[in-house]
DNA sequence: TCCCCTTCGATACACCGTATTGAGCCGAAA
DNA sequence: TTTCGGCTCAATACGGTGTATCGAAGGGGA
């Protein structure tokens, strides 16, 4: 007798599932699929699941490369941040570019405004573009360098967020700004008229009303108008 | 035969479960015992059916007055804006009020840096604290003012969120500094032994090391000042 | 050739948000 | 006063999640 199993003969018995080729893997083929997803249905339909859907495996079968979904979720940041690279003469460039390669970087993959700043960098890439960054501002005052890194990500992380969350909800509503302020004009409109927030009613009616690029620039220079007068002033 | 249920006699059956009192519920109840579950443990911990049952209420009961779990999140971080009345006299002092009450409510609700920017703000506190800092601002130029408290409150976004993110860490590892520095160290020590990021490894090395509210005022004073240039400059 | 031991992935579990639906109550018609 | 129809409301059910468990399959010694 041998190797008979639960009592079936050969015949009877299916194919060994162990095929002789099993799909191969790595951390970078789940990554890549990981953010596929995401790119084209959002966060939410990343699930370890679908994941293992899309390279034709067991859900299981992830857990040999990454421990928990948290470290895929990590794992996909620092892959984006392997994709920024600042660039640029002088540290205010340096900085600017770091910033908007950020920035370029969540719009291509607009579920980055959901994990940014929300767990530590670690991986890799996001210390390879921290050394960049670091290495490229060599001119500066070895103290301050952090504080104002620390400043410009800050800085990133809030307004990409915002824009972010903005774009989602115009495109939720209708499709384009249009649409956007068709739904929540109304709202607004009739929030303004009770009469509770005059000065910010004012400020909406009145004020120039900046696009998303210049928002994001005019704010981005603020910050290093400051950094400006405390590195060279 | 008058109403009886299920062929069961009055005497087998149980006590109507419409007891005359049925547990009285508001908007207000609901978010409360969220927050307080959030506060307790931390956004994962907030469950539609955690927080009914944390009002002795089943799960469907709460919506009658929520449609979604996302509207109680809204409905969470307009309670916490509630808190944030920035004071002051001038611009520069309302705007730094502004940040640091925002961070003092992310600080006792931490859960609100997994919330911050993550989603338009448009409920009453919201607003209400719109309109605060706007009229507080009374003496700004008017076109200026959107992008100016924009850029305060992305920088804010940021820095808080990050500042929780690695409190975080710490208290995961060990429970203070020390320990998570006895953690990280030694990745770091050998990320950094590689040699493959010297700018870096000389920074972390050499650098000032600033506490986190030494870190955030730094930032936000670069923004602040960059923001002054604009104004009375 | 047999057996142990490791590996690995299918199954199982606890939990989630919420759609469905059936039961119970109220009001109107008979 | 009784009956029936519509409505409200919450218990059940469903499809999904992340991951612990564990039994089966394969490989290496004895």
């Amino acid at each position: 007798m041998r190797c008979i199993v639960s009592g079936m003969l050969v015949w009877e018995r299916p194919e060994p599932p162990n095929r002789p080729v099993l799909a191969p893997l790595s951390r970078e083929w789940i990554v890549r699929a990981a953010i596929r997803l995401a790119d084209a249905d959002g966060l939410e339909a990343v699930s370890l699941r679908k994941v293992a859907a899309a390279l034709d495996v067991g859900p299981m079968r992830l857990y040999g490369y990454i421990a928990t979904k948290d470290e895929l979720l990590d794992l996909m940041v620092d892959a984006v941040y392997a994709e920024i690279r600042p660039a640029g003469d002088g540290w205010r460039e340096v900085l600017r570019s770091l910033a908007e390669t950020t920035r370029q970087a969540a719009h291509q993959h607009e579920w980055l405004a959901d994990l940014i700043g929300g767990r530590p960098q670690l991986g890799p890439h996001a210390l390879a573009r921290g050394e960049a960054v670091v290495a490229a501002l060599g001119g500066v005052d070895v103290d301050i360098v952090m504080p104002v890194v620390a400043a410009v990500d800050a800085y990133v992380i809030g307004a990409v967020r915002r824009e972010i969350t903005e774009r989602r909800a115009e495109r939720a509503t209708g499709m384009d700004k249009q649409q956007w302020q068709a739904a929540f004009g109304p709202y607004l409109e009739r929030t303004f008229a009770t009469g509770r927030f005059p000065a910010l009613a004012t400020v909406v009616r009145d004020g120039a009303h900046l696009d998303a690029n210049q928002t994001f620039r005019t704010g981005l220079d603020f910050l290093l108008d400051g950094i400006e007068a405390h590195i060279s002033g």
